[in-house]
DNA sequence: GGCAAGGGTTACTTGCGGTAACAACAGTGT
DNA sequence: ACACTGTTGTTACCGCAAGTAACCCTTGCC
């Protein structure tokens, strides 16, 4: 059975296509945005539509692969952040600041991460009712949630039942990272620095220390 | 001329007819979820395609007045959790709460509110090059921002620069909240009441307040 | 030469947003 | 009574993007 061998012939052409693929998605995706159609990106890569759905299966595979790039770069410079010998402040304010750089770095390609462009479920079974509550945000900012609070799990000591207030924390900083940077991506109210050190004075709990102000409820 | 007169001849019908049309629009959307076709939205409520687009425009413009009610009911609900005659944390639990208990409630119109479906630029208009950057974040949040924002500007004393402290705070607070929520609301891992709590605890600082744990960096 | 395996293409189907063109009915001026 | 205008509704279509079926053309092995 030379099948077998011939199916593992070069594994190497494969991945290498592979990439070059990928690479040429992400450079439509970066002049287009979220709105890069599959059309698009092969004609970018030089090649036509079903060699893409060969290699990615259909658009949300492709969206994955793209997404699992950038996010694992992505990733690997928040942990360098994280990780800095620091106070815990500092790094802190490092982690924003490197997450609002990255977004500022290539805006388009944050937005595409951002846009699922809801799952192709709805195609040929009309049996497929059973709708998946929930689960519709970016993949990303759940990774990135996940990994923060298991960040959080490790070094901070939060008391009993710490795994669980963690893993609320790190979606909720994520989430507080990603409203803001957004935010701020359009209107572009005020400096990145400003605007980290402000999200750490939040988180710093400036909120619950400040006094009240005139005008307050039920006076 | 009678144009005008024609024109504005019965609103009270043009209205409750749009009422209706929203309405059913509500109801598909209850059961379909964010991928509601405006063909579903037509059947739904008797008519055909046409009318929605007479009466709303596009897809964006019956997103809009969609997304317009329910942030209003939503906001209301939110003002007044907010303005409860409480002290500060309380008013924060309350407000987390009245968020959560409205999107566990109804996560099919809340998905959809998230859910843009990016703008349909690109239909007749081939010069629409002009790729906004940024801003795709669902106007639900923004307003709930800013909203919040302001709040916190008229209420808490934040020194000098407290109105742009205050905004960046509104829209941070509200990621997180909506991040957290939309995490929860797909793994279920907690009450709502814990779930509630773990974020005020963040607001509260209780994370500055932690201390390290072994296998710290730098170690 | 024969022949399986892939890489590649053209041409199609389906589904959706959006639109034109036309049909029926109300009120109004002459 | 009758044409005229505006509202409400329809059918039938366009354009576009996802996804697929069927067919080529090269390459290496026997």
């Amino acid at each position: 059975m030379e099948t077998a061998r011939g199916a593992e012939r070069q594994p190497s052409a494969a991945r290498s296509r592979r990439r070059e693929l990928l690479e040429a998605a992400d450079r439509v995706v970066l002049r287009d945005g979220p709105k890069a159609s599959m059309n698009a990106i092969a004609a970018e890569a030089g090649i036509t539509k079903p060699i893409l759905y060969r290699h990615f299966g259909d658009k949300g595979g492709l969206y994955r692969a793209l997404a699992k790039r950038h996010t694992d770069a992505l990733l690997s410079a928040l942990r360098a952040a994280l990780d800095a010998p620091a106070d815990r402040r500092k790094r802190v304010e490092s982690t924003l600041d490197t997450y609002l750089a990255a977004i500022e770095a290539r805006p388009q390609v944050y937005r595409f991460l951002m846009h699922p462009s809801d799952s192709p479920a709805g195609t040929a079974t009309p049996a497929e009712q059973g709708f998946d509550v929930g689960r519709h945000s970016a993949p990303l900012l759940r990774r990135l949630g996940e990994e923060l609070g298991q960040v959080i799990a490790e070094r901070v000591d939060l008391g009993p039942d710490s795994e669980q207030t963690a893993r609320i924390w790190g979606h909720g900083i994520v989430g507080m990272m990603h409203a803001a940077g957004d935010w701020w991506l359009g209107d572009r109210p005020c400096s990145r620095e400003r605007l980290v050190s402000s999200l750490a004075d939040l988180l710093w709990g400036r909120l619950a220390a400040a006094g009240d102000l005139q005008g307050g409820p039920g006076f």
